[in-house]
DNA sequence: CCACCCATGTAACTAGTTACATGATTTC
DNA sequence: GAAATCATGTAACTAGTTACATGGGTGG
């Protein structure tokens, strides 16, 4: 479970209330974790509940809202969930079912959907393109920074790879039989 | 929700039991599709259910022992939801909320990790070498080969784009400082 | 006769999604 | 004064995981 480690990450960058941090993991954070903001009131409730993160509310800000720390059991947490081993992404498109499909059944007209998606991946990556030149372009980057432009860049490889891919799949669905 | 699609693709290559599904979904197709054996029991009895799929006893199997083919409704099914778009697959990997974190808090010895998954990765595409040399190495494939060596292509990539990638990582993680 | 593989499932739980609901504040 | 945005949540559902359970057949 890392949505609770992914939050407190989120609240050492910057303590935030709920709405905030939903806001975050629509944007930023979102292009390599997503959270709704159902999800993101239930765990830090929990999170409240264990004593990793503390709420106040907020002078001068609406009724009802708080804003969230991480505690010093919290950052302890965070530490020793870093430091464990987890499981590489698994791959998972539903398009490949697709693919699988229309070679078991014979031409479904997939290459529509290829389209789209080609369309999809060079939006993603420009918008990372945008953020890396954004963020990113000074020559010598703070150890930090450096971590936070991995991250970019393993999107910005995926999509790249992605576009390529997609573009030999359309020339092997167009190019009829055999 | 597309495990029953997944299923009903696998069923027209080759009326399977359970057991049998399970198996392939460790292996071949568990390269992009993952299923446990109860999800799969689950869903095939609610296939079943809605008359995609039918069952009888295996002669000269085992007792209890059921073999499901695809009716012509799981077809049509099938054929239909191949026509329907679908999202392209998110980004989730745990090991970028611990590089975040890293970011966040300092070094935290993630170098090892790193090693670990470079390992993994480069095992996986060993893995997918194999199979293409054994399966797609010959001058002219059919279509439906073409389709299914397309699926391999996706992992091979993606593979190979993680391990540069993940030594990119490590020698960031290691250069220390700015 | 013991261990392993074949073959089936149930039950309980966790994570994530979708739909619904409410009310305050700011902006046009 | 209406619409958009801020800000919080509950409830019901779906998909996936983990633990448990049972029994027959095969090979050493």
């Amino acid at each position: 479970m890392s949505l609770p480690h992914a939050l407190l990450t989120s609240l050492v960058e910057k303590p935030s209330s709920g709405y905030e941090l939903a806001r975050r993991f629509d944007k930023s954070i979102g292009y390599f974790w997503h959270a709704t903001h159902q999800q993101i009131y239930r765990e830090l409730a929990r999170m409240e509940g264990q004593g990793w993160v503390a709420s106040s509310a907020v002078d001068g800000g609406r009724a009802g809202k708080r804003e969230f720390v991480v505690l010093p059991a919290g950052r302890d947490e965070l530490r020793r969930w870093a430091a464990t081993a987890s499981e590489p992404m698994e791959l998972r498109d539903e398009l490949m079912l697709r693919l699988r499909a229309d070679a078991a059944l014979g031409p479904l007209g997939l290459a529509e959907e290829f389209e789209r998606r080609l369309d999809l991946h060079r939006q993603k990556l420009q918008a990372y393109r945008a953020i890396e030149s954004r963020d990113f372009s000074a020559p010598h980057l703070p150890r930090e920074a450096q971590l936070r432009y991995l991250i970019l860049k393993a999107g910005i490889q995926f999509e790249e790879g992605r576009i390529l891919w997609t573009q030999d799949a359309l020339a092997t669905l167009r190019a009829g039989g055999d």
